[in-house]
DNA sequence: CCAGCTTTGTGAACGTGTGCACGAGTGCCT
DNA sequence: AGGCACTCGTGCACACGTTCACAAAGCTGG
């Protein structure tokens, strides 16, 4: 078993499973499952099983047909894939509600990505202590960086500030951005940019219920009881939804975040 | 312009998308614009204008060829199509950091969402006021759900007790979940289930940062001074990345967030 | 060593999403 | 009134992602 090197250029989609493929491996390992049919790993992550031998395989065929795939080997497979084979140090910039939060958060270095510092533009708050880890001073920041080596910057600041803090995170060198404000940051297309937007997961879900109310209605109109079993026995079947979207020329819209609809485990 | 009948089955990558539409139509709208090309809301959303003309159009066509889209009516029909005529009252599981943080955003109520409760299962917690909210024992859950009309509920708790959570908010009647736990809810395929996990975003990144590292010196091993202007100027260039997924019979491992890479307004 | 069972790895079909290119309206200016 | 510049709406081709279905491969028992 040596370190073939795997293929490379992974899909989007696939990158953006294998973290929950990650954790769902290394729960596995701490309860001695020493090896795992890509059947069960499907039912674990809610996805079909054709989709995880898919995912699987552009890490290189490191399964055993008739038995499935070693854990450990895989967890050590897809970290490496991930980058995690070592620690990512990230600076926040915003002490505010949200800040504050995702530094008390210890999830954050638990996971190799340590809080090297969180900075904020307001003097009063420079000096408090968050997580452990002092607030400094937002003019420091480009020594925090370089003498950090952070690469991740977390925009936490409120929407008016997003862009200045953009801005000085990429100028401060650093390369990838993890965007909480809902606003589009405008910066150098080499600069990788996720955007997690709390108000946009929560339109997404109105849609959905919006939509639900509608169609029942309806239903109840052109059909029989509103809401009595229905032809197949689910009633408000929104059933699944998923993403969509991959090249294209950049753009922040691409998309929400993860939908759902499904029942894992536990059937 | 009667209130014509919108051509139903909003594609999923659209709805994702309308949010961001709706949020920078908005704010034109404040700024007194009183109309706006499709190419310019591109710009601001950072997405390609033939995308926004699409997306737009599933709404019917609102626009008026040679002029552009009348910002007003188009805010309308945007929140109308996201079911943001009125409001969703949303009840938050667990009070601990991410709850306390959730609660104290006010951005929650003001975009449509307000708090009609928070729970937890610690009594030590109960009764302590969160942004402006007192905090509940989750065992009135249900009475909460039922007397608030809640339809959305968000799952803010431990990993360990999410699903336990989820299955409460499910059983007290709750049809759309938002989960910030990093596990896969299972839940009964007529619930709709939206995940928002830093873990998994930030692992995205990491695997980009790797990837930007790996290639970097491929190129400087095969090619010039590693590092200098590369053959397009951009360095770096991860470029596009978008997201990718769609259908498929659920499985909350669609995706991760949104990503990004580029410069909506200011070029 | 072979038969049979299991599970991987992947080719191919299908569905969805994106972006170009252009026809079709609309408003403005002369 | 006519021409021109502009912008929407959309058909089409292409790219990406998902799922099926099956051959290949490995294990087990006799």
């Amino acid at each position: 078993m040596p370190t073939e090197r795997p293929r490379r250029r992974i899909p989007e989609a696939t990158v953006a499973r294998l973290p929950v493929y990650l954790r769902i491996l290394s729960e596995q390992a701490e309860e001695e499952v020493e090896s795992i049919s890509s059947d069960r790993l499907a039912e674990l992550a809610g996805v079909n099983a054709a989709k995880v031998r898919k995912d699987l395989s552009y890490l290189g065929s490191y399964g055993t047909r008739g038995v499935g795939y070693e854990v450990a080997y895989l967890v050590y497979q897809i970290r490496r894939e991930l980058g995690l084979t070592h620690d990512w140090p990230v600076v926040i910039v915003g002490a505010g509600n949200l800040g504050q939060a995702l530094a008390g958060y210890g999830g954050f270095g638990e996971r190799g990505f340590p809080v090297a510092g969180i900075v904020d533009v307001d003097p009063g708050k420079v000096g408090t202590v968050l997580g452990g880890v002092r607030v400094r001073h937002i003019d420091e920041l480009s020594q925090i960086v370089q003498s950090k080596r952070v690469n991740i910057g977390v925009v936490a600041t409120p929407t008016a500030a997003a862009q200045d803090a953009a801005e000085r995170l990429v100028r401060a060198g650093v390369t990838s951005i993890l965007n909480f404000a809902p606003v589009v940051l405008s910066v150098p297309r080499s600069i990788e940019v996720r955007k997690v937007d709390l108000a946009v997961e929560l339109q997404i879900l109105s849609y959905h219920e919006q939509r639900r109310a509608t169609t029942s209605t309806l239903r109840s109109v052109a059909g029989g009881i509103g809401g009595g079993p229905g032809t197949n026995g689910q009633v408000g079947q929104v059933g699944q939804v998923g993403q969509g979207g991959q090249g294209g020329q950049g753009g922040q819209v691409g998309l929400g975040g993860t939908a759902a609809t499904s029942r894992p485990a536990s059937a």
